[in-house]
DNA sequence: GCAAGCAATGAACCACGGTTCACCACTTGT
DNA sequence: ACAAGTGGTGAACCGTGGTTCATTGCTTGC
């Protein structure tokens, strides 16, 4: 057998697959799913149409790894605020709110994918995981409140949904309209806080 | 001119146009915006597929309409429910909380379909008014608690629209499985409570 | 009745965008 | 250098679904 994949080949192979992958990315986060044509992602990239096809059985795929990949680094950005040991229970919500936040407005098109945009089926799979990771990050912190008594009791599993549901809601003005508003994260912060049942939540 | 509308032509027409907008608002809430085909509206409201043309110059204008007059429909059930004067404060919030979600988890598919479906632009600035509305009504009645002293100084406008996100959000899991959870709804009226600074809130 | 219009019809048209595939260029092992 | 096989190409294909329009069947005023 006359061909055998080289290492220096599947390098540049695994280098485009990547290429087509952050070539998507950035179509969406600029015109988001709707304006994410195949067409449109292989130019960006570089690559003919049907070279989209040799790395990625169908678009399905190609965006559902995309949402995969985007959200694996986002979760662990909030579960790594929502980690840190030093600091109150108040400033580690805080945390946690304020890097939630202040990421989906740094890409407020790809947030709003992300949290709102349609999609097809497969995608809302990953979509519907993404909530839900963020919410089990908020509910674990939530119910170690509840635990240790920082918190009152609650079903800390709603309250983790409804906390992401406000702060993406919250957010989604800012987002359509391009003002980042500074008022936004600090007001935020204390809907969370009150929200939780923290005492002495006046700032 | 040998033809004149009679009022009883008119009348026909007017229904037949109502039949439509029926159909189609019939159509979203059973299966979303998707598969809200003009095709199939229009055998739905017994008419053929042109006819549909003859009294909406497209489907964007369609579905337009069909958001509107549900969003009126909904606005004005909360707004009756913020209104109400007789209670407490606490009462009303509860009122209006259980009223928002409680409409929502009676027609599931429509409440996502208004709450987070994709759909084109022209139906979005529809959408977009539809969680205006309710976060104005909701931030008006922050906004008097506020000055009455019930509830702590706040950015009422921020604040209704993350409830209006958190209620959303909290339900669309229970939407999305058939589960409707008896425990749903109280526990949305208590994290209301306390996002809003109600003292006391502790069921 | 009958001419003049209007509303309804639904098959045909068309645009859009995902997917395919016959072809070309290049790499590898001998 | 060459045979065997791989990856890349992009024009063509095809399904979907919104929109149109020539035709048909009613209504109205005379």
């Amino acid at each position: 057998m006359p061909y055998r994949r080289t290492p220096a080949v599947q390098a540049r192979l695994d280098a485009l697959r990547a290429g087509i992958l952050a070539a998507a990315t950035a179509q969406i986060a600029e015109h988001g799913y709707a304006g994410c044509i195949v067409a449109a992602v292989a130019r960006r990239a570089g690559v003919a149409t049907g070279t989209v096809y040799r790395h990625f059985p169908a678009k399905a795929d190609l965006l559902a790894e995309v949402f995969r990949s985007v959200v694996t680094r986002e979760v662990a950005a909030v579960a790594e605020a929502a980690r840190r040991p030093t600091g109150t229970l108040t400033e580690r919500i805080t945390a946690v709110v304020e890097t939630f936040a202040g990421r989906a407005l740094k890409a407020p098109r790809l947030a709003y994918a992300l949290l709102a945009e349609p999609v097809d089926p497969a995608v809302d799979t990953e979509r519907l995981a993404f909530r839900e990771a963020f919410r089990d990050v908020i509910a674990t912190a939530v119910a170690e409140g509840v635990r240790t008594g920082h918190l009152p009791p609650q079903n800390a599993r709603l309250t983790a949904a409804a906390l992401v549901g406000a702060i993406g809601e919250a957010l989604v003005g800012p987002l359509a309209a391009g003002t980042p508003d500074v008022d936004t994260l600090p007001a935020l912060v204390t809907f969370s806080l009150r929200a939780l049942g923290v005492p002495d939540a006046h700032p």
